[in-house]
DNA sequence: CCACTGACACAAACCGATTTGCAAAGGAGC
DNA sequence: GCTCCTTTGCAAATCGGTTTGTGTCAGTGG
């Protein structure tokens, strides 16, 4: 293959017209058999594919996702983008990814560069923005699936994992095991709220102590984690039990109790959310609460693909993803 | 914004052409101050933002590039993903991804697609195909920066890290401890068999025993890991350490030491590679091989911005990372 | 006063496909 | 033999930008 290919060239190697050639292979309308045969031949002798570009610009249709995270690196994403990988691609789509740090500034930009590039569709982790924004920049009209809560009007389609469930079960659990004093370090502010609200609504539910000190806020890393149990575990009254929004900052937090000399879990149990591979590695095994990525990110591709068989007009939907508690070692 | 504006649109608006709008926006051309004001006032107003796929057909460039990986969910990557997409974010670059299970007619469905979406550059991730097969897909101009060894010819830029150096290491460092019987268990065959074949000529070199059914192949993941230690402690004869192609290999092996109640480092001594983040969490700890995955996806951005702006014509780089023994429990 | 120059804006061609309207040819029915 | 379909293929318009060639106008130098 010297250079690429157009589709007169291979128009003037079968002896027909453009317009016949594009027929030919898409099959809008018939073309003689033979003439078909002669396409066909012109295409594998000169390698033809043709340019995605100018079909997409044509036809309005890029075949191309976008798939939009705060942070590739967060092990939870991973497995999900994997799952949505697959789920599109049977359905000859590729996906663009950004990062936005769970930075508002950042969600728009990729939103705006996404919506330029003119994707057929959009999977979101964690929204900052309200859903009213999200319209405002992406136009009433591509199809949006938001994976988490989102703050204000539901104007997308939605899948949610059962945060509360497994949180509420977690809770129980601890509860069970007499613990009354609890903690949670939650991620930033303005994201993953929902997942302290359960808890705290879990936590009320029963009756059990918590100390507007023993909650922080923090990103949703190893070292947050460690920070913010650092000053959360500094008080001369210690919680006996931190839940964290997720097993990174779960990790952190062991990190700080070994720091500290706090015994895991005889003086302060922990779990964490996600169940990443490596909460079965950790020493304590991390007790945890499954959020199971693979699924959501195999649900966002099915909604996808459906909203845009389905077309604007169809009612948002919402899916609903089971979580549960699993016990190890750290609680 | 009820519909997505045209150029037309807003050139309307601002009482000019086309044309003047283009060359205001591009600055391609000179155009007077109160025109040009008056244009970006419609832009503003129309919030107007051009199609790419437009632009991109005309300039034949699409500040798009594609990262092309066997697996995303496989915890080398992403951070090497998340540096590469970092780098080229600043550049304006958005980034298609998919995974190729090491498939090399994965391979190569992969890239036919993101030729056809007309990439400005690729990264590839341990190239399946010779470099002759993949020019022959991507032609000759397209810039490739592969990441690995490759076979055959070389004819794309090439990130490679000094594998042998790390590994030489820790063979020495075996040796050192008086370790004679080596086994190592490899990635599927055809990729990644460079470390084995360091391993072997590093073996060698110090004299050591490589029984031959002490070599294992096997998927690069913990139940690989898992299966091929299974298999290759089950003889009469065990080697005293296992080196391994990656850490989830190696965490495999843990695995089955642990099943088979093989005491680690004391009755076997285990080496991965990579150093993800979860070898420093697993029990034993994982002694292993630094792959720096981020320098590598930041060495990927570099080059291939740089091999963009250089053009085609120029030579042929490639750039060495450092690789080194990290000392912990398992070895 | 005229030729020349630079600044500025526009019309038209182009990127590479798809799609619509139309014409020519061949076959069926009467 | 003539009309009416159906089949088959082409020319031209279109998607939404960028780029090139051209024309106009004002200012400058001789």
């Amino acid at each position: 293959m010297v250079t690429s290919r157009r589709i007169a060239d291979v128009a003037s190697e079968a002896g027909v017209s453009p317009t016949t050639v594009s027929h030919a292979l898409s099959g809008r309308r018939p073309v003689a058999p033979a003439t078909r045969a002669r396409i066909m031949d012109a295409v594998e002798r000169l390698d033809y594919r043709p340019d995605r570009l100018a079909t997409s610009l044509r036809t309005q249709r890029t075949q191309t996702l976008a798939l939009i995270v705060p942070d590739i690196a967060n092990p939870y994403y991973p497995a999900s983008a994997r799952a949505l990988l697959d789920g599109v691609n049977e359905a000859g789509f590729m996906t663009l990814i950004a990062n936005t740090d769970g930075d508002p500034e950042g969600e728009r930009e990729a939103l705006q560069e996404m919506v330029a590039r003119r994707v057929d569709g959009i999977v979101m982790h964690s929204l900052a923005t309200s859903t009213a924004d999200l319209r405002r920049i992406v136009g009433p009209d591509l199809p949006v699936v938001v994976v988490g809560g989102v703050s204000g009007l539901i104007a997308t389609d939605l899948v949610v994992t059962a945060d509360s469930v497994g949180i509420g079960e977690a809770v129980k659990y601890l509860h069970d095991k007499g613990v009354r004093d609890l903690g949670f370090v939650d991620g930033t502010e303005g994201n993953g709220m929902h997942r302290l609200a359960a808890f705290l609504g879990a936590a009320h539910a029963l009756g059990m102590n918590v100390q507007e000190d023993w909650i922080g806020h923090t990103p949703f890393t190893r070292e947050g984690g460690f920070a913010a149990a650092m000053s959360l575990l500094h008080g001369d009254r210690r919680p006996a039990a931190i839940m964290c929004a997720n097993d990174l900052i779960a990790i952190g937090v062991m990190d700080a109790a070994r720091a500290l000399s706090i015994s895991i879990p005889q003086d302060l149990a922990v779990i964490g959310f996600d169940d990443i591979e490596t909460a079965a590695l950790v020493t304590p095994q991390l007790t945890t609460i499954t959020n199971p990525a693979s699924l959501t990110g195999a649900t966002c591709a099915e909604m996808l693909l459906e909203r845009i068989a389905l077309g604007a007009d169809a009612p948002y939907m919402t899916r609903v993803l089971p979580t549960s508690l699993v016990l190890r070692e750290s609680a």
